[in-house]
DNA sequence: CTGAAAGCGCTAACAG
DNA sequence: CTGTTAGCGCTTTCAG
């Protein structure tokens, strides 16, 4: 295979110097004749010449390119559709500026090892971390350390970071709609059931359902499970009813969680919502295979990963992050389910 | 902010030249000493120097880059789960190689726009496509063009394509099995769902099924519509049960059909399996939320990513590819619907 | 309008 | 054992 033509295969076909090749690919209009044009286009375009963002970026020190690291125990780093939206949306907006999407699952103890951390290969970062919130602030410390700006999703603000954009969703507003429909049903006893390991949205969801609560005298009970099972969840709330009887309504964490509750409750032959309310979180597709259909919140998934870009972009541009904190509004979506 | 340290930095600030950093940087044992490794070690963790993989790459030649293109229609062309594993197994095993993973999704017709085409970035490509044939064999051609090594995901193989290995699992062996059963159950008469675009993977589950099904003499109907959208899918099949009635088993052509259909037949009072067998295709978490559990057969998605990885890296190291052509076996996952 | 030249950060061959 | 040097492909300034 013969090597890739550069720039200066080009320059020496069309008979000028690269300094005009470089002018005609990069659409500088000033300071080269139509006719030269026209002849460099054709010789690019007959030797299939691509210019190398490698040479570019060394020449520029932009890179053009973003990182994403995405912190999960689990290989399978891609498995939640929260995940997967996000980084939808954060690559198509980094795609239509003609950046790249650097991506890469890492486990937590391995953030320090990874290239994306090592080495110097991208403008900025993005983070989506897990983790006990002692490990999280490590990570956070370690990134910022890079000296690089960074978007971190789904995390609470902390105003020691330096050129650090939080990207969230309203977990805590979601979470209020969810209670107050609860409180609308009249329900009097409530658990939730929630992840066994601290997270900063699920602590959002938990403190805006308990304020709800309280206000009307509710009692809240919670519930931690390995949500990343679901035959742990399963026996969770079958526990959980053998042992306390069925609540008024049930919330998950998320739909995952609600779904598999239901299936339990089911099985148990109670009725859903007349004898337990079910509540969810994230409203992704499969929610819809539900019987009866869960009520739950619409996650902005996509939307905070283009917001991501958007103002990580933004930055890059300008020298600093425009505001430290962005928070995207959720939606309650009513199902039959409570 | 301070300019990030170069290799020239760090030479000056440990009194050595900038060929012994490399040395140190890259690890080569001979030809520097003790003291001085120490030094520069000491000197590099003190900056917080991280090597430019730019730099590196335009010296080498080698990016040690996988771009990864995923020609979809939709935005979020993540949110199918074999997808989202695929590029997993694919992400974490370049990962462990130090190899970087360019991800991009992109609309069909802009493939060719795309900065992954038109400029020069990485090592080689994996793709994953949509759309009717005719459209796909251009992309390939287009892609190949590029004269980089491609890996192409559930394609099926074309000889004449230079350079490019297709990875893919055996969709047909696949539909083979469900077949057995649905002939086993004694079924007289079987629907099965597909998109209304065809798919080189779907063709084969087709043909995987109809292979069997014809020798015990059972004809096959085929119902297409747009898979994509569940209601569409669910419009498909009420209207299929008004027209024909029910088949004694409904195959989708992936699991996410299937259990639209499964509603549908249930809120129709049939019974599933005894009136109508449902079968599914893929095996992801979600089918665990069915009832009774979907039968279906398990994609071996992430090892699919895995494998693709590595056969491209082979590729890069040795020249060529060690074969044209990797299909992974696929598994059923016996569940209770069928 | 065009080209010569410098240099981005790095590796590797070679000289000392 | 250590340093000097020549580029890798490109953009950009400046001179012609």
């Amino acid at each position: 295979m013969p090597p890739s033509p550069t720039i200066h295969t080009v320059a020496a076909a069309a008979n000028v110097s690269i300094a005009t090749v470089s002018k005609v690919v990069n659409g500088i209009r000033t300071g080269v004749s139509e006719p030269t044009r026209k002849r460099v286009e054709a010789v690019i375009e007959q030797l299939g010449y691509r210019p190398s963002r490698i040479g570019r970026s060394l020449r520029t020190l932009r890179r053009s390119t973003i990182g994403m690291a995405i912190v999960d125990p689990n290989p399978t780093f891609l498995a939640d559709p929260f995940i997967t939206n996000l980084v939808a949306g954060l690559a198509n907006y980094l795609s239509m500026q003609n950046f790249g999407l650097f991506l890469q699952g890492v486990k937590p103890h391995q953030l320090q090892a990874s290239f994306l951390v090592r080495e110097s290969e991208v403008d900025a970062m993005c983070v989506m971390l897990t983790g006990p919130p002692r490990t999280r602030q490590s990570y956070m410390h370690a990134l910022v350390d890079l000296g690089q700006p960074i978007v971190a999703f789904q995390e609470l603000l902390d105003v020691r970071l330096k050129d650090v954009c939080f990207v969230r969703q309203d977990d805590r507003g979601g979470a209020m709609e969810i209670a107050r429909r609860v409180v609308a049903r009249g329900a009097r006893s409530v658990t939730m059931f929630i992840a066994d390991i601290p997270w900063p949205a699920i602590d959002e969801r938990i403190a805006g359902v308990r304020a709800v609560l309280s206000e009307a005298r509710i009692e809240l009970r919670l519930i931690r499970c390995d949500e990343t099972k679901l035959d742990a969840v399963a026996r969770a709330v079958t526990d959980y009813l053998d042992k306390e009887g069925a609540p008024d309504a049930l919330i998950g964490q998320n739909d995952q969680i609600a779904l598999t509750a239901m299936r339990v409750l089911k099985t148990r032959g109670l009725r859903i919502p007349d004898d337990v309310a079910v509540y969810g979180f994230n409203a992704f597709p499969f929610t819809e295979f539900a019987d009866p259909a869960l009520t739950t919140v619409r996650s902005p998934a996509y939307e905070l990963g283009e917001k991501g870009a958007e103002l990580l972009l933004a930055r890059l541009e300008s020298g600093q992050f425009a505001s430290i904190e962005h928070v995207l509004p959720v939606s309650l979506v009513p199902g039959a389910s409570g």
